[in-house]
DNA sequence: TGTACATCAGTGAACGCGCGTTCACTGATGTAC
DNA sequence: TGTACATCAGTGAACGCGCGTTCACTGATGTAC
């Protein structure tokens, strides 16, 4: 694809991703999208089949770039419970810094608890670990990630909903994660480091580079 | 309105309901409406204003049915920590005796946050006296619903999207319990006897009466 | 580097149909006497 | 209880417009020589 045609594409996903932040994608007509996009309609179909596939590539951008961070952040983290942890504040650095894009993949994608969704399955994997290794207790085995999924996303809600400051959503990242991790049995003296550590790593913005580098480099 | 109205009303209702169980509201013509209802087109009018307020009705009838069952469960528990965690099981009780309804409002109102919401109101007001009298740490006091909210939601969107049996699904609320209870910091052996409590409450279908008596009450 | 040609994306007017909404009419239900 | 009338919900054909999709044409980009 030469550069007008990806110009051309990225300004209409970037258009529609605009208009998903206020209305389903059935209420959008191609209309709006194009000309918020600055194209003219016919361009729209040169690049996406139908309305459904726009949306559907929207969200996959979204959840391509995300999967991409967690992976970065994740690379060079041997410990499964840091990496486990670090999941949840790279969802929170997400909200904080790519706001539109967060809201949209929440809106569209509710997310699923299938434990192997790409999204969930390293997830579950660390979480196999942890419990095995008795760090974690055993009723999280099987029930660990729909409990870990539902926090993280009504963390993120939260966060979205009422439009959070990032200091703020750093003291909620600390208790979010000591009541998570008191409930999967971790030793107390190690969730308040985790805690502590996690409230700081929002509040510092340490994962803002990752988020922001991705952003600018598409 | 009488009694031909009322069967109107509630046809359109149900079907839609139905309806909504496959595709979004955007997706459903009205036409399909009233096919699925057995009336005629223009009947549709003289109940709802338009497609919005069809759609608006049938979440609402449906949140109202939950508000009032969350009610009776609670009616004479004078114990704000059985309440709290009878709002979670009625929940699942809804997910599995009232699969359809329960999936709509899942799908059409993830469930906000905000603490002056009303389905949230009453659990927010226990939240804040068992922190007050010791039974929950001190963290859960601004974020304690937050991370309820959170896992109530997973918990019941698995069971909807596994189509769990009854029984798996009340050894989940046990573990579920185990897992959100050692969070909020209650006492180990008081966490047992709740989530031993809380799975033959699944088990046996003590909540199933009040589902089931409001749905044919209708 | 310049020219000629091929390819590929962009354009926007036109089409047409799906679907929301209306409305004049019918039939049922409720009420007055 | 029966009759006459008013009210109210049901009916479905007809309308019309919003919007998805098409297409013939234009202009830009890339390539061959």
């Amino acid at each position: 694809m030469n550069s007008r045609a990806a110009r051309t594409h990225q300004a209409l996903i970037s258009a529609g991703c605009d208009l998903l932040l206020e209305r389903p994608i059935d209420a959008i007509p191609i209309d709006d999208v194009v000309a918020a996009a600055g194209v003219a309609k016919g361009s729209f179909f040169n690049h996406f089949a139908d309305k459904q596939a726009f949306a559907q590539a929207i969200v996959n951008q979204i959840r391509v770039e995300l999967e991409s961070w967690i992976a970065e952040a994740n690379a060079d983290v041997s410990d499964p419970l840091i990496r486990f942890v670090q999941g949840m504040e790279i969802s929170v650095e997400f909200a904080l810094s790519d706001r539109k894009r967060a809201e949209v993949m929440l809106r569209a994608a509710p997310r699923t608890t299938a434990k192997d969704h790409p999204l969930n399955v390293r997830v579950n994997g660390d979480l196999g670990v942890l419990v095995a290794s008795g760090v974690f207790r055993p009723e999280a085995e099987h029930n660990g990630l729909i409990f870990w999924l539902g926090l993280c996303q009504s963390l993120t809600r939260d966060i979205l909903e009422r439009r959070l400051e990032r200091d703020i959503a750093a003291h909620k990242v600390r208790e979010m994660l000591i009541l998570s991790l008191s409930g999967f049995g971790v030793e107390p003296a190690h969730v308040t480091e985790l805690a502590h550590y996690g409230e700081h790593a929002i509040r510092d913005g340490i994962f803002q580079k990752i988020v922001l580098e991705k952003k600018r480099g598409q």
